[in-house]
Order: structure tokens, then sequence, then C-alpha cells
DNA sequence: TATATACTTCGATACTTATCGAATTGTAAA
DNA sequence: TTTACAATTCGATAAGTATCGAAGTATATA
């Protein structure tokens, strides 16, 4: 679970990855699917750094990738996102 | 809040985290504090890495740590762990 | 006051990581 | 098939970090 907090330790990432669900939250009412492309043109660091990024998200199973024609789209994974949450639950008295 | 999740991404850091979320509740019942050197006993790793790690936690702030006499105690701060917690919630449809 | 215990600071080391530019791959459209 | 765009891979570099042993500080107690 450490990797999950990990992946979300590095600024750059953590907007990439507020970004992916705020796309998918406005995709469901849009219908349109999270690009990428489009949430990298607001973030300040360049494409391979983008890349690296969405591995590190990956890799800890907050999200998962699907290449889509020319590009890739993301989603969240909820289930990983509510373990992580459970986490920090404290259950106090 | 990235410095947050940073605080909890490392296993031995995380781990000493969640020992004086546990040791808390414990002694809210118990009444008696959150120590230390109770928890370190229970990590593999020495004396000094556990104050480096003490300093991450209380420098992101998810912790508050305070001298008592010869010992050290600790206790959580509710409100930045809150604030991490709202960060993952997904609100979706 | 001397000793023991809890903890911190320091300095070093090995390891990881964020980032970039350049080159490469995949895909769609002209 | 050539071009253009999206994304990845590679190699390098600079910066950060987890950990340790040794030495130092703080505090209580014998």
């Amino acid at each position: 679970m450490a990797k999950v907090f990990k992946a979300l330790s590095n600024p750059n990432r953590l907007e990439l990855y507020l970004q992916i669900v705020k796309a998918q939250e406005t995709s469901y009412e849009t219908g349109c699917e999270c690009l990428i492309s489009d949430i990298a043109k607001s973030l300040k660091i360049g494409a391979p750094t983008i890349s690296h990024h969405l591995k590190e998200l990956s890799n800890a199973e907050l999200i998962f990738t699907e290449r889509k024609g020319k590009f890739v789209v993301a989603r969240v994974n909820e289930v990983m996102v509510n373990e992580a949450k459970e986490l920090l639950m404290i259950h106090q008295k």
C-alpha cells in the first residue's frame, strides 16, 4: 500500500492523477473519454515524463490505461483508491 | 498534499504511522500514551532511522510529537489525515 | 555525581527518482 | 506511401532518500 502513496507523492504525478479523476467524472456527463494528451497540455512537464508518471500510477494499480487508436485513455481503479482511503480511517473511541 | 503522501510512501514509515494510530486508539481505552520507544521495538530499523521517519511524518504535519521526560509521545493530526482522505474521494455521478 | 536509557545529529553510502533531449514506435489521415 | 501526431523507450544527469554506525544531548534514577 506504500506503493500507492508513493505514486501520489510527486506533485506533478498527483496532479496528473487528479486530472484523470476529474476527466473521468465529467465523462460521466459528457460521454467523452479521458485523453492523456489533453491533460498533458496543462502540466508543465514533457511527454516522456508524463509517460513515466503514467506508468507509475499504472504500476501502483491506481489507474488502468488503454490505447484507443492514436491516443491513450485512462480510468481510475476505484477499488484501490478505496483501499487507500480505508487505511486512512481513524477508528477512534 | 503530495508531501503527506510522500510521508506515507515508505513501507517502514507507513508502518510507523499506522502503529502510532493504533497506539493512540488503544490509549483512548487504556489511558496510556503512545511511546515511540515501544513502537520502535517492532520495526526492524535502527533508532536513527526511526528518528528520521518521525521527523518526516511531523514535517508533513501528519503527526505531532512531544517530549514527555525521557520519552517522546506522538499523536495523529486528524485534520491533515482527513484532508488526505478527502482528496481521495471520487465524486462520481 | 555517575550511569543508564531514550532519542537526535552527523557523516557516509548505496540506491532511487524526476526530468530532459533524442530517437523510436504506433496509428491515422492526406 | 508519406506525413503528422501521440506516445514510449533510451541514456544521461542531478537531486533526493533510506539506512547505518558513531558520537552527542537530554533526562531520570541509583
